[in-house]
Parts: structure tokens; C-alpha cells; sequence
DNA sequence: CGTTTCTTCAACCATCTGGTTGAAGAAGGG
DNA sequence: CCCTTCTTCAACCAGATGGTTGAAGAAACG
């Protein structure tokens, strides 16, 4: 189902496990053995978990002898918040303009109708 | 698993279905069947996307005789964005410093080793 | 070479998820 | 009042997901 980029990145992060190593890979590599001993899950599961951010693209691996260590790629973060950010924009802008209209037919209503109030905004 | 309130709002929109439904809110409010209509699945399936939304806080929901106008919420993006910013942020400025001190010790190394090349730059 | 360390592959399992169909609430319209 | 419209609830199903255990690659070490 999750098919496209988006929804690949989405869903890596929507694990808490998967948000954590995100976190710790921040501050620095790190290898597989090195990310599980935090948790109180196996070593596969965080192989696991690494694969899932690999294959959204969050995380690359080299290789150190048998150790393969884990970066973090932070450039692909931009996906995600141009995403977040446009479609909040345009609801913030909509809301703007919507208050923009309420108020010119309240201040109308104000004019032809009752005046209760002064029409200072 | 998703209990926590990011892996909520992450795993909502890791579903193309239901960023679609959240880009469409962003352009206005909505009723469930409006917003089913486009695609080719049960009206009943887009109102569980719905409710994945309303339960991640992403959209909110009125009455309106039998119909449910469904609102977008926009406060929810900055838990994300802030997320992500964070880690974006952190591991930028781990790159920055790192390649300060790879650079450095670079200018050391062609100062007192060999010194094949000119250490402009 | 055998052994030890780090990592992944394979098979399996419980649960979640996105979809379906069918029926049932909720609220107006004739 | 019935009937139609909009929406959700309930049960079910196939597939994905996160976890386990056990074995197997890969590469250093003795």
C-alpha cells in the first residue's frame, strides 16, 4: 500500500522505536548492536526497524569490517515538511480570507442593520 | 503500538487516501460523502480514514442535520515539523562541526606530513 | 583452520490495517 | 408516519507489520 516516497517516510517515522533511533542517529553513527542495546527488543527487530529507515531513505549504511554503521540522511526530511507545510499554509490562508469575509458582512449587517456597537475593529 | 500522539499523526498520513483527504479539507470543509466520492472505495472506508484523522487530531468534525463537515485542524502539523526540525537541525550541525575538525585536521596533517599540494582551500 | 563477533535471512506468530458487505442510527422531506 | 439520505457500527477477510527463535553469511582473531 505505502507504495510512494511519502507514504514510506510517514510510516518509518509513525513507530516510536523507529523515532528514537532517528533521534539518536542525530547525534552521531552508530552501528546495528550499538542502536539495540538501549532496547529491550532483539537485535533482528532493530535490523528490522534499520531496513524500514533504509528503505524510506533516512538512513544509509556503510560498512566497517563486520560492523555496518548507520548515518543518518537528513535531506529527506524536506519531503515530509514541504508536505505538512503547503497544505497548512493553504488552510491558514483559506481561514484568513473566510475571517476576512466574515468580517465585511458583519460590518455590513452593522450598517444596514441594528448598531449596536461602534464599528472600530 | 501507535499510542503516543507523533506515531498517531505519522501513521495517518503515511496513507495516500488520507493525505488526499487532508490536501481537499486543506482547500475547504467537507461532508463524508463529498469526500468519498472521488475515489473507488466504499463510502464506509473513507469514513474510517476519517475517523484515523479525527482520532490523530488532524480534522475535526460538526453536525450539520445527517451531515458531518469535516474540518481541518492545522495546529497538529507543528508537533511534526517541530520532530522533525529538531533532528534535521541536530544532525546538520554534527555535519557542520565534524567537517570543521576533518578540515582541520586535514590542514595539520599537510602541515607537518607530506606536502604534495598547496594548502589553499 | 576453528572460533568469535556482528549482522542478516527464514520461518513463524499475534496483531493491526484497509478493505468489503450488511444492517442499523440519525435526521429531514413527502 | 413512511421513506430517503447521510453516516456509522459489526463482522469478516487478506495482507502488512513488529516481534520472536534458529540458522546462516561475513569478517576479524587466535
Amino acid at each position: 500500500m505505502g507504495d510512494d516516497r511519502l507514504s514510506q517516510l510517514f510510516s518509518a517515522l509513525a513507530d516510536p522505536t523507529r523515532r528514537d533511533i532517528v533521534a539518536r542517529l542525530a547525534v552521531g553513527d552508530a552501528t546495528v548492536n550499538e542502536l539495540a542495546e538501549p532496547y529491550d527488543v532483539t537485535v533482528q527487530a532493530v535490523s528490522k526497524h534499520l531496513r524500514v529507515l533504509e528503505d524510506a531513505g533516512l538512513v544509509s549504511r556503510t560498512r566497517d569490517a563486520q560492523r555496518r554503521p548507520c548515518h543518518l540522511e537528513t535531506e529527506v526530511f524536506d519531503l515530509m515538511t514541504k508536505w505538512i507545510e503547503r497544505y497548512r499554509r493553504e488552510a491558514e490562508d483559506r481561514f484568513r480570507r473566510l475571517d476576512a469575509v466574515l468580517e465585511r458582512m458583519e460590518k455590513e449587517t452593522t450598517e444596514t442593520g441594528n448598531r449596536t456597537e461602534g464599528a472600530a475593529s
